[in-house]
DNA sequence: GCGGACCGTAACAATTTCTTAACGGGTGTA
DNA sequence: TACACCCGTTAAGAAATTGTTACGGTCCGC
């Protein structure tokens, strides 16, 4: 992974030093900004991965320039943390209603700073978040979540009718005869009379309607194109 | 973070060495099995964060290995990378469906093969992502406090009840099984009866209501969305 | 040492899900 | 029409899973 650049934007500049003393150590690239007003312009200026961002300050406030920055087209992805003394309630929901997406109170530890970094890098960085859900039709079956939906409608469909529908509409078109089925979802060795499968699809069925799993005569089931 | 320890099964032993060097290199623990039935010991008895499991392979098969993980539950849960020298579609099909995570075709790229491995570690560990308060629903789940909070109300949770709560609740709306949620919040090898999830569970809900956590039956629990 | 909080476990009850068997309808064919 | 075959449907009982309670053990503070 390509070194990462933060923007540290604090008044007090031992707590600057020290902050970017350790982020260096981690292999991050450090800039820093000693008000809001500057950390904008560094910002615009380098475009960093991640800021640093300490609510209190003089000449603009942190919060200020959080907003400033979210309504930057150029600015508004950029991930935002908060240092913050102040540990009340409200100080922390507005930052984060104001856009930033997470806070850490003064004093710092060193290492939840650094792993909430992380965590914070890591998020942005999901490019290809995985798909453990198919879109199929009007249905979202969920496998995550166990869940169907469709709509606004939620189906908590029992584990095999979920699992045998999940197979189906993850091989949409494709038929399969009832022993694959059996032994994809049911497992291998596992001897089951075939006919379940037709009470499984009826239920299915009778959950969803009938217009997803279609019956081939004389082969098997499909998930409709 | 701590270091993530990672099986090889291979029973090519020059690959084996190879994979071991540039793993360690990059920080990894590294464990070596050469077919499949011993990488399935060693799994069981270390636990790795992550198996790299060839497909091709005398003893058992790759394949044949996954699936016995998978129904397993001490192993289900760890991901799994398949190494196939095979390109064709198909057996790159089949073993995703089997259970594997990714496959990574021979012969190996070493950059490549170091990237795959972050990244579906990076998509499971789930442990970093945390934050101090959660609000959920009516709910505040204070991680530093170790209190819920709802409305004017406090309830002072047990240790396990409170991060069995806010493990579900940090992903809410996920169905986790029983081991899962042992692993995680237990720990990893200690060894506890499963049922012991459902008391806590239950104590859980005697204290704030069962509207929170949902019952899958046959899959596991998961905080209602 | 004594209570109390907390945790893990076992046992049994309650509930849900799964499977089977049986019957009926439809369709195609001789 | 009679027969064969396949599928849909239903209901009942079996099986699996979870809920609940009670109990023993451990650790801690008093």
């Amino acid at each position: 992974m390509a070194e990462k650049t933060i923007l540290v934007v604090d008044d007090e500049k031992d707590l600057l030093d020290l902050i970017e003393y350790n982020l260096k150590k981690e292999g991050f690239n450090v800039l820093k900004a000693e008000n809001g007003e500057e950390g904008i312009e560094r910002a615009k200026e380098f475009h960093p991965d991640l800021v640093l961002m300490d609510i209190m300050m003089p000449m603009m406030d942190g919060m200020e320039a959080v907003e400033k920055m979210r309504k930057d087209d150029e600015l508004k992805s950029i991930p935002i943390i908060f240092l913050t003394a102040r540990s009340d309630e409200k100080t922390e929901v507005e930052g984060l209603n104001k856009g930033g997406d997470d806070y850490i109170t003064k004093p710092i530890s060193t290492t939840k700073l650094i792993s909430r970094i992380k965590a914070v890098l890591r998020r942005f960085d999901e490019t290809e978040e995985e798909v453990n859900r198919l879109e199929v039709h009007d249905l979202t079956i969920d496998k995550d979540r166990y869940i169907v939906q469709r709509g606004d409608e939620e189906f908590q469909l029992p584990r095999k009718e979920f699992e045998l529908l999940y197979y189906l509409a993850s091989r949409k078109g494709k038929v399969r005869d009832r022993q694959t089925l059996l032994n994809k979802v049911w497992g291998d060795n596992i001897y089951v009379v075939d006919r379940t499968v037709d009470v499984h699809v009826r239920k299915i069925r009778e959950k969803l309607g009938d217009h997803y799993i279609e019956t081939v005569k004389g082969v098997g089931y499909r998930f409709k194109e």
